[in-house]
DNA sequence: TTTGGCACTCGCCCTGTCCGAGTGCCAGCG
DNA sequence: CGCTGGCACTCGGACAGGGCGAGTGCCAAA
């Protein structure tokens, strides 16, 4: 167990390796912070906590630097999380307010997000997983050729063209779309494969059967795939504020934040209430093992929809940066919630 | 006017410095190239291309780089478009034949297109101004709530929730439904406002027609508001590529890509037909001073619906870049015509 | 007009030196 | 027993000088 004094010294240690980017010395710190002791004394605790892993040094004879582990306490029960200035809860406000439309919205957040936290700005769409089924349509675009368009209760629309494996009559079509919609209309997407599993038996030619098969097969597919969840991102001119040596550094973090199925992982993995941070080797990916990424859920009501956070250097201001991720994220709640 | 020889020592020295990316003297350029001559010869003919400003010294006693005007008479007379090999036509067919619908089209078409080139892709969504109608659907939601789904021929869908003035009545609404789709299916969304415009008279109770009106204002208004184009960018780690210096060069480039206005922009300047190339301090935008951007129109027929291409260095394979861009931008317009 | 020769320039790289921040250790003090 | 001041040591970074070599411009000859 470390002293109290010890747990100071790697506070002032993260605090003053954030501020200036470059590795401490045991002189400065005594001068900065008012720890009431001595250099010699914060150096003996100083190799303490590299005893323990959790300062190290980049070479002999230099200042330390907190490793993954010094962060990780740091962030575990040496930092609060900073509430925001007034001013900024308003620019929150102001950003936010204007937003016409869901896609509006998570654009709108992600821009808000990078620049608040100066940072790259990850926001998930809102999951599908819990929607309802507004209304199926089924237009022919030829006779052996249809179009489905499913409408969500959040707003979304997505469209299929289906290719039949016979032509289909307008009666059927009529009479097909219109059991669809008395079955799936109002329901969860979870609960749609068993409420039509039996509508292809009730049509008594089997080339209408047939037909009805392949809608229903492209109906469950989309819904399926709606459940990959989608995510913006943005802010990443950001990565240019790394540090010196960002030519290898930057470099696999662009690569990891284009290939969206590692960032919808990293997001996955965090808790879902309460925000989560995971501060460099603790993301699995290991194009982000030099960042940390702190998430946190959000959603209109009680529930978590989707994420949201950011991804910045392992050397990054946690408490402001978890600040400024929780508010954000308890605004879009609200937001969503209203419309 | 620049003699043949010239001339070819203006491609040779481009076609060295994009391969080497370092300065390129006399000695290595005779020794490199057949032309037949000694590199005393090359250092006249480089002394009179320095004067008329196509290339540079970095510094005294260094060898030349292509200025931007240099770049620019290298594209204009010099560099044919090259061909893709084989396989890599093979593999644009077996990347882009699985996309499902519009958006996977797109994206696919941006990993591509940075795959292929090694630098960073945009592709603009089809734009809506020069597609036609293929479907408008309306959906009662609530006896005064309308919902209103338009379908293009580009398999884009476009949705809008419309509060009306008074409950509209099943049948007005399979009746309005109909009257619009005859009179808009397959017409173009410039010709829809005249096409529509008498619609409301046709129905005789007041308060429909008042309905009809709002339905059609937003409907006209979709169709305006889609004109804001939307894109979709990719393979911007390819920047980490840019250079040794590019700290201070990535920087405006990442945030000119965040702006999806300046891309817009830069797009709408290059040509309506055929490939545009756009070299360094020719690019409006001071952020991409330093950079080339190759666009071209695609879409599925004659005429050009949506823009694409890459943005690079101004240093990049001019002959290369534009095959690949006008290749992908050939077979996307093939897959958007066949869907 | 081209060519080979030649003197010159200047950036780059390598080396050696110096400096100072920072450390670990130790003896002394409260 | 923990804290402190002192001290010798280490090592990376900055700086200066020197040699190297690529590249140049110019000139006289073919």
């Amino acid at each position: 167990m470390l002293s109290e004094r010890r747990l100071e010294v790697l506070r002032a240690i993260v605090q003053d390796y954030v501020g200036t980017e470059e590795p401490v010395g045991s002189k400065a710190l005594t001068e900065r912070h008012k720890l009431g002791v001595s250099p010699a004394t914060v150096r003996n605790d100083m190799a303490v906590l590299e005893d323990e892993g959790y300062i190290a040094q980049p070479h002999t004879s230099a200042g330390r630097i907190p490793t993954d582990k010094g962060y990780r306490l740091f962030v575990d029960r040496l930092a609060g999380v900073k509430p925001l200035s007034t001013p900024e809860r308003r620019a929150i406000h102001n950003f936010l307010d204007g937003a016409v439309d869901l896609d509006d919205v998570v654009g709108r957040t992600v821009r808000l997000l990078a620049q608040l936290t100066r940072q790259v700005a990850v926001v998930q769409y809102p999951s599908l997983t819990r929607s309802t089924v507004r209304h199926v349509e089924l237009l022919a675009l030829a006779p052996a050729r249809l179009m489905l368009v499913l409408i969500t209760d959040t707003g979304r629309v997505e469209q299929r063209v289906i290719d039949c494996p016979a032509p289909f009559g307008e009666t059927s079509l009529a009479d097909l779309r219109a059991r669809l919609n008395s079955r799936v209309v109002g329901r969860r997407f979870a609960d749609v494969p068993q409420l039509v599993q039996d509508l292809p038996e009730s049509f008594e030619e089997a080339e209408d059967r047939a037909t009805v098969s392949t809608v229903l097969a492209t109906l469950l597919e989309t819904l399926v795939e709606e459940h990959e969840e989608r995510l913006m991102i943005g802010g990443t001119a950001n990565l240019t504020r790394f540090g010196h040596d960002f030519p290898l550094t930057i470099r696999p973090v662009l690569e990891a934040l284009e290939e969206q199925v590692v960032l919808l992982k990293l997001l996955g993995e965090a808790k879902e209430s309460g925000m989560t941070v995971r501060i460099g080797h603790e993301n699995a990916h290991e194009g982000l093992s030099s960042t940390s990424v702190v998430s946190v859920g959000y959603g209109s009501g009680g529930e978590a929809v989707a994420k949201l956070g950011v991804v910045g250097p392992t050397r990054m201001d946690y408490p402001g940066t978890m600040g400024a991720v929780r508010a954000v994220a308890r605004y879009v709640g609200q937001i969503l919630a209203e419309s």
